[in-house]
DNA sequence: CGGCCGATCCACT
DNA sequence: GTGGATCGGCCGA
């Protein structure tokens, strides 16, 4: 049920980004459990794709957690407000990402509202990264947790989509990254 | 529903 | 000093 390190060192990180779809995301933040189906998720292949962070092997404070071996969080602060919850694939060295831009609410629904303060049938509620993290109560001084610990982990409860359910599209927002920017390393499920 | 735009602050140059 | 893997409020249609 729980993802164990195995499926984190996949060395195809485009094909953990559509695994991941489906699968559901749980924090134990504060003494508060939430979860939420993953619905859209992005991969960043590392040091040959533009748009990544670690993109010519750049090696910084931030971007060190990408270079550890796959199975704990990356998570950055973007535009000054939001954090931005990614999942490190992979082995040691090669700085693979996920990022998970989005969720659909199945438990502590009325804790993410709080965190929120929104209701979540409000349709932004957890769609976008920012709203994803916030939701689920990660902040970015959560990076380099582990995946398999009891604050931030990741379940397969069985869902699974047919193929026609789910696309791949360009990313978002990574217009900085040339013809990068066109890959289909977007997932997205209609889960409704 | 879609487009515009300001917010806000850390990491990197 | 600069800018961003975004969000939400506000506006017009």
């Amino acid at each position: 049920m729980r993802l164990n390190e195995d499926f984190y060192l996949n060395e195809d990180v485009v094909e953990v980004a559509q695994l991941l779809i489906g699968k559901v995301l749980h924090t134990r933040l504060d003494g508060q459990h939430t979860a939420g189906i993953i619905t859209e998720t992005e991969a960043y292949n590392g040091i040959v794709d533009k748009a990544s962070h670690a993109y010519g092997n750049r090696r910084t404070a931030r971007t060190e957690v990408m270079y550890k071996r796959g199975g704990c969080a990356y998570v950055y602060l973007c535009y000054g407000i939001h954090s931005l919850f990614n999942v490190v694939t992979n082995q040691s060295g090669i700085p693979h990402a996920v990022l998970v831009r989005a969720i659909r609410p199945l438990e502590g629904i009325p804790i993410m509202e709080a965190r929120r303060r929104q209701h979540a049938s409000n349709k932004r509620f957890s769609s976008g990264p920012g709203s994803v993290s916030q939701a689920m109560g990660i902040h970015f001084s959560h990076t380099g947790l582990s995946l398999t610990g009891n604050k931030i982990w990741i379940a397969d409860t069985g869902i699974r989509y047919s193929p026609s359910q789910l696309k791949a599209t360009p990313r978002i927002g990574v217009d900085y990254a040339g013809e990068d920017a066109l890959l289909p390393y977007r997932f997205i499920v209609d889960s409704r």
